[in-house]
DNA sequence: ACATTGATGACAGAATTTGTCAGGGTTACG
DNA sequence: CGTAACCCTGACAAATTCTGTCATCAATGT
């Protein structure tokens, strides 16, 4: 094992353990102590906060908050955590909330500005509902994730979104809209969307979707006015007005 | 600057960039691009999910930046992240909830060996029961996260806990416990555990704890046999039998 | 005191790394 | 179809670096 390799390791290692000796270290890595010291050394001046006690009982340890490193997670998880701990903690009022929406905020800091632009603009879109009756038919309104990844795109670029869609009375009807949020109304998830054809603000039931595509000849700006429109003029969502931004 | 240096610099800029050529990190760091394809070839071979397109305009770029990549998370912060997704899974059925599952496993896959065992057997003792009633005053149940951490140290280490209880009549009490197992009954939370000093498998209300500490001189061995005495003797609990070691 | 553990310096031999040269692929574009 | 811009990989010798050993010093708990 080369040198690189190693020092990634030991960071890994120093990340993920809570404290250990170099000794220790040295005999899993399969070098002398005096090359963990160096090492050590070599990341410190990187600025990893590592730091080290002496005497018996001591150690080394990364002063980072221990735990978790987590890694590659791509954005359909990203809005589920997201989605997860906004719900749960609303719902249920469950304890470490903070600890919730601490790691959302290191995820979201973690991310490359542009990035993270568009994922805050896109986790705005979505807005959470109390749950309805908890017993409709469990397949009820799942969306499958690619949807999830061409609505994001189409929301960030400002593309229309074509799809076809099944209404109540079981008609399919071939539809183009400008996506402009998601509301989460469990188990049952809509899309928010102006109708390009009919010229007018629409939901639609995610379950109903069917092959969805980019108009890639159809742009717009997102924009909350029609989102508010939705909201105001039916008297189901009526209740969620007020709350559909919040962070 | 020597190769680790640059390994952790290499992965750091395509982190945090879009995509680039090799000839242009390779200026920036002022070495050969052949020196990159080689520090690139060794983060791929590190399970580094860098992709690299030939032809004009190609470039690499690091797909997790996609995502989110490299979050440090805390231990109360990924217990929260995962008690939100399976709540929110179980009780509303969320869409995306298999994407949930996903991004915990990649965390938990991105621990070192010995502590994601720990990890995943603390997230097994941790039991989600259906929420009872929602209007509960907003404060019941809390649980400072310095109580997590001390009960997954005694637990992964198998000692004991001593603590000061204030029972339903106020009366203040010290116990001395082996902890067993959580139970997340929203919004309040309890520790299934059995009494050393009664020899009795009881449960203990977070909210009503105080003053916790390690009884470094207690082991003893997790088992599950005291949470299913204590979930079969009490009924309130009756429904979550055969639920609380599901992943 | 003593054992344990971290931190640092010096040095020679060993191992790795680096640049250069060379080739083989893909992809976009005129 | 050919060219240019890219990524990818192999080989090789020189130069750099890394590594282990030995030694010393400081801090801490028993």
């Amino acid at each position: 094992m080369s040198r690189g390799d190693r020092l990634l390791d030991l960071l890994e290692h120093l990340r993920g353990v809570e404290a250990t000796t170099v000794e220790q270290i040295a005999s899993e890595l399969g070098v002398s102590p005096r090359t963990i010291h160096r090492d050590i050394g070599a990341l410190r001046e990187r600025g990893h906060p590592i730091s080290g006690d002496a005497g018996p009982g001591g150690g080394v340890r990364y002063d980072g908050a221990r735990g978790v490193t987590a890694v590659h997670l791509t954005l359909s998880e990203v809005v589920t955590v997201w989605l997860s701990a906004r719900l749960s903690s609303a719902a249920s009022d469950l304890p470490w909330s903070g600890a919730a929406s601490s790691a959302l905020s290191k995820m979201l800091a973690s991310l490359p500005q542009t990035r993270a632009r568009d994922l805050r603009a896109l986790c705005r879109r979505v807005i959470v509902g109390p749950p309805s009756s908890p017993s409709i038919s469990a397949t009820a309104g799942r969306a499958p994730p690619e949807l999830l990844r061409l609505f994001e795109q189409a929301f960030s670029v400002g593309t229309g979104l074509g799809f076809h869609y099944r209404d109540r009375e079981g008609r399919e009807t071939v539809r183009r809209v400008e996506p402009h949020g998601l509301l989460v109304h469990s188990p049952v998830w809509y899309v928010l969307a102006r109708d390009i054809d009919k010229d007018e603000p629409r939901t639609f039931r995610m379950d109903r979707i069917s092959r969805p595509r980019l108009l890639d000849d159809v742009q717009f700006r997102p924009s909350r006015e029609v989102i508010e429109s939705i909201l105001c003029n039916d008297n189901r969502w009526k209740p969620l007005i007020g709350s559909w931004d919040r962070s």
